[in-house]
DNA sequence: GAAGTATATTCTCATATAGGCATATGTTTA
DNA sequence: TAAACATATGCCTATATGAGAATATACTTC
């Protein structure tokens, strides 16, 4: 059952986190290393899980993968990312991990990840048509 | 964290069920076992699992072990069997739990299990103090 | 206290998954 | 084409958990 599907997603920190920055809207790997302050690999194989199941979506935008909630999730999914966000409003995890988020907005607002080191920003970032998962 | 706790039990769909059918009012396990229609070491297992993590209390009554979900749940707690409730309105294994729910009512008002064969009723179950977990 | 009933626990096997390290892949820039 | 960068994957180990069979425990009735 996709419910079940659901819940194994939402049953792990890393994973709760992810998704609940990423309401506001879409972000990358490097932001999620930022906001999270986690590796790269735990990021990525979280991410490939809840992309798997249908919970993320993931563009490449250059080098960057820019990942996002589905812009029309399922009735079940929709319900589980309100009552989360509801949950989170109060918790110190999160609400920190929302601090750094807003933290990055500026860069965010840029266009470019601003997160990774000196990176210089792609002159201008094409979507790739090609679909992941 | 507390929340990641609860979503462990809600990705087993025997947990979801036993959690749903629970909403309407206490049960034993021979009528989780009548309801979800699965065995009784599943369904003991399940129990105490949701029961070590506090989702379900338990408290003897004879020679039954009568189930209920927390009286003063956590907001978090709430929030999610609220939104498990919505889920399952319209799925087809939660509305069958429920209409063999239904068909159990008789024997619930009845104060009895009535479910395990042609079981006697204890002539009258007085409730133990000794509290579980 | 013996038998019966309801429920819990132990054991075993199979599987899933988290985490980390090393490395591979895909993309851009020089 | 090579180098730099961002991200993904393969391999490993440790741990959690699910399911079922057999058995143990707790309580009730005789």
């Amino acid at each position: 059952m996709e419910l079940v599907q659901i819940y194994a997603c939402l049953c792990d920190l890393t994973r709760l986190r992810i998704l609940h920055v990423l309401a506001p809207g879409p972000l990358c790997v490097c932001h999620f290393q930022a906001v999270l302050a986690e590796p790269q690999v735990k990021i990525s194989k979280h991410l490939a899980y809840l992309r798997t199941r249908g919970l993320v979506r993931a563009v490449r935008q250059g080098n960057w993968m820019r990942y996002r909630l589905p812009a029309r999730p399922s009735r079940e999914l929709r319900a589980n990312l309100a009552c989360l966000q509801d949950c989170a409003r109060e918790n110190p995890v999160f609400r920190r991990d929302l601090g750094r988020l807003r933290r990055l907005a500026p860069a965010l607002a840029a266009g470019g990840p601003g997160c990774c080191g000196p990176s210089r920003r792609p002159s201008s970032p094409v979507l790739s048509r090609r679909r992941l998962a």
